[in-house]
DNA sequence: CGATTTTTTGAATCATATCAACGTACGTGG
DNA sequence: CCACGTACGTTGATATGATTCAAAAAATCG
């Protein structure tokens, strides 16, 4: 859906190493990358200096902090490279942005509504769940990107320490 | 905004009494409400039977399920009211009624981004804070609210039981 | 008022964090 | 190709924060 766009335009395609970073908080507005290969992640960085993975984006995927963009706030949000990658940076990025792209705003709506649902879910998971069965979920989620994510990453992602998560999978091979 | 809309036309007002059920889980399509007055709220129930609240809703919101709305899966969630209310429920919920109420599209893009940011913050808040900063972020972004929710779904909300958040409580009391 | 629900308190237990040490894999320069 | 250094992953000991369970106190409702 996305391919088609860029082809025709003259979009800046970008080849990024493993570790680069593509976008720091302050910048406003925040950046959008499609991934055409590689792997992208966005995280946030708190108060004591802690990283916590909000997504992760393999080939085919957009990345960006939507919430800056639409609402024209500055970004709070890294986005770097976890693979060597081919990303397409995407200039005009706003809402006029995906009414070219998609078929027809409704498309837009059901992504954003789709990202809430993914949210609303890990919300739950994280009030309900012990670690244990949230990496479950993330394994049968993400299942081709377990292997491509180093554990201390999706602990980042799970909310729990690397340490937690290599407990965890120790027990899961001993059963 | 949304008031104009529902005056011009024959939308039906319900008198709710307290504790009432507005939607249960399976439901398709969800229903939304639009709250004139009182307080709803929108909750999931997990495996363990656990009550996990996602949102109130105030006087001048709307609750739904907004993904099983757009995305028309059966809804997940239970809607009810945590004071007698008086609210309107939308008939025609879906892409469609936005365009109408809203001037633009645009509006609805702008509402469902902030709804993912709210999401994303607790996500962030979930995995890196404790429970007495989640809860002190409770009090300043819902201040009007801290004195209509009793403690327990405040708890609800916060991932937390009610006897750890009277914990919090008594230690803040004490300092 | 009495009955029910909510909030508080305390003790025992559990999950996860923290800290420290060690083992392993990986990439780079020699 | 090897040796080294750096990152990453694992393991164990201890500390902390939150849960669970039980019971009493306080608030709310009919």
């Amino acid at each position: 859906m996305f391919e088609n766009y860029f082809n025709k335009r003259e979009n800046e395609i970008l080849q990024i190493k493993k570790n680069q970073v593509l976008q720091e908080p302050g910048r406003n507005p925040a950046r959008a990358f499609y991934v055409k290969k590689g792997l992208l992640r966005s995280y946030k960085v708190d108060d004591n200096g802690k990283s916590h993975i909000l997504m992760f984006a393999p080939e085919g995927w957009i990345i960006s902090d939507i919430e800056s963009h639409i609402l024209s706030t500055p970004s709070e949000l890294y986005i770097d490279a976890l693979e060597d990658s081919e990303v397409i940076k995407i200039k005009k990025f706003d809402v006029t942005f995906f009414t070219q792209v998609e078929k027809s705003n409704n498309q837009l709506i059901e992504k954003l509504v789709r990202r809430i649902a993914v949210l609303q879910k890990r919300v739950v998971l994280l009030m309900s769940s012990p670690a244990k069965q949230r990496y479950e979920h993330f394994l049968s989620t993400y299942p081709q990107l377990t292997n491509r994510i180093p554990l201390k990453m999706i602990a980042s992602y799970l909310g729990i320490t690397p340490e937690a998560l290599s407990n965890i999978r120790s027990k899961m091979r001993s059963q």
